[in-house]
DNA sequence: CTGTCTGATTGAAAGGTTTCACTTCAACTC
DNA sequence: GAGTTGAAGTGAAACCTTTCAATCAGACAG
């Protein structure tokens, strides 16, 4: 029956309708056994009558804890994070909490706003790609009481836990491939330089330049304002106007946004992928593979580290002896025909 | 100060630790243009001292509702609904509320365990992207009092306002496009057949076919299993199964993912795209401008569905004399070079 | 028939916030 | 100086659920 006078039914209207006391109702839903078969069915079939929705926020406000855990995402339309959050939501699922998505969309402003709701929300444990591990909003975050993981970054002190992917092999790995293919003269391209992913990125590739004993300045440097597809475009003009001399025969982009970019551009200007110019991205998200030239990339593994990161955030929120740990997972390289000419 | 002895501080604590009643608090927090100026300091400073961080389960208990709004999507690894999520979110933003987002991954126990917890939640309102927009569990929903919308679907019956898009149009924009173009003989790349969005535009395409006055059989049907690239490169093998003479010339793929995988799969086999395959796109996700051969697409306005979709959800949220209604956008074809060539 | 045990049910308290009718007090008016 | 006004602050009630000690009814033993 659709009785809607003014507010929705309580526990309270439920026993009236069944005639029990409201402990029985309560009973009903939390300890089904201790009441029996009869009554059991009758309240069950006045809260099917009335419409009854249990109240989250009394029982919250009671059982002090909610069954929620939180991602607060950089950016929500980069697959990437998506995929991250799908491992999340496999681990919440698991330990029987639901999972709630939030997206600063790279925006600090935004991002805290997200983290005072969960907080006020009483949310079990938030997991987040922070605009920035070192600012202090983390820290009042815990301070007050929430868990709290850092996912895919990590914080210089080792104040939390973190899970990232080793952003230094990652790079080593590219341009080893690429020095194994026998390129000689490759270029960098990844931005804004602060950012401690390209930093370390650009860190490996470089090691593994040294490693193989080729000159320093035969690895350039093409600095990007961001790492989606435009300025990936960007990059490959700049390319493009070098001159064939000093242009390299091969890039390695900081992330698969920036590597489709210049595939589009390079395939654009008649360019020819990978002979005239081979491409390594980062990530490997599904466009990646699906790519018109499939794309070389380095893989993280996106699921796992959501996982481990949702795991983490419930060993903080339940275990008294937790001790905060930084996890690093190791990335892969993955051939694909961006730099497999043949 | 971190004294976090057992539990969290609550208003009352503050008001002891501040020396005023706990009235004041909530005053304070509130309406604090009722408070004098240092009592509202000496108060904010309690607040900080002791980590205070306001229990929004008490405050919906009271308050009866909560500044909530949720989103249900139906792939977050789909761009497309990452964009409609995005409009939803600055109409959110507008309306001063937040958006939590859910993710049921295209099945319906998720789907159902997600809306049972946002009802519990007493979010303002809540728009989904259903698995079964025929689907009973959604009138539940509302019967309980929670409003709801859906979005990029609509529903037999006209029960529940919705957005959508109107997509027999963008299936006959897609196929003019190609008729102008002088194709006569074209593929329809899409499936399963009896989801809504893929029926209607096919239909489109068969209205705008026919309208051309070409043979019925010259219509190609190719139904896929599933509206991801993997369906895609699988239907470029068919394509290319088949003998020159019955080969048709361009192909209209149901959504961006197919139109991508079959563009790699036709550029890997050696097909020149557009010249001897022209492809047509649905959505405009960004990867699809960022294909190695830019696609042409249908473009729907995914962030205006999900604005609307929100403003809708706010108006039988608040107004007592709401009238569902169905919205149709309609969607517009982006010319690139899958299509054009020279 | 008394006493004991068990399972089912009850009723009241607790949890943190908001609201609102009420009190207090200082400043002002005539 | 009696009376009025307004701002600032107070305190109890209400929101809905869960928990737990207490009660009840009936079965059973002695």
């Amino acid at each position: 029956m659709v009785t809607r006078e003014g507010r929705a039914a309580s526990v309270k209207d439920v026993a009236a309708a069944a005639g029990v006391s409201l402990g029985t109702v309560s009973n009903v839903l939390n300890r089904p056994d201790r009441v029996s078969a009869s009554t059991r069915t009758r309240v069950q079939e006045a809260m099917a009558e009335l419409g009854f929705v249990r109240n989250e926020s009394a029982r919250q406000l009671r059982a002090g804890t909610s069954r929620t855990l939180a991602y607060v995402m950089l950016d929500a339309s980069n697959p990437f994070f998506t995929d991250v959050a799908q491992g999340i939501e496999s681990a919440a699922e698991a330990a029987d909490l639901s999972l709630v998505l939030c997206n600063s969309g790279n925006g600090a402003p935004r991002e805290e706003a997200h983290l005072a709701l969960l907080q006020q929300q009483r949310v079990q444990g938030v997991l987040v790609t922070p605009v920035n591990p070192e600012s202090p909003v983390l820290e009042e975050v815990r301070r007050r009481g929430t868990p709290l993981v850092i996912v895919d970054r990590t914080r210089d002190d080792r104040s939390f836990c973190s899970v990232a992917v080793d952003d230094r092999l990652g790079g080593r790995l590219a341009v080893e491939h690429l020095v194994d293919r026998g390129h000689t003269k490759v270029a960098f391209i990844g931005g804004p330089i602060h950012l401690g992913q390209v930093r370390d990125r650009l860190e490996g590739a470089r090691q593994a330049w040294a490693a193989a004993g080729l000159p320093e300045d035969d690895l350039v440097v093409l600095a990007t304002e961001a790492l989606d597809v435009q300025e990936g475009r960007n990059a490959g003009q700049r390319l493009s106007g070098l001159p064939t001399t000093r242009r390299p025969t091969a890039a390695f982009c900081a992330n698969d946004l920036l590597a489709l970019g210049l595939l589009q551009q390079a395939i654009g200007s008649g360019t020819r992928v990978p002979e005239q110019l081979a491409i390594v991205g980062y990530d490997d998200i599904v466009f990646a593979s699906a790519a018109a030239v499939p794309l070389t990339s380095v893989r993280q593994p996106r699921q796992e580290l959501g996982r481990t990161a949702a795991e983490l955030v419930l060993d903080e929120a339940t275990n008294d002896a937790h001790q905060h740990q930084q996890v690093l997972f190791t990335p892969e390289l993955v051939a694909r025909a961006s730099t497999l000419d043949g």
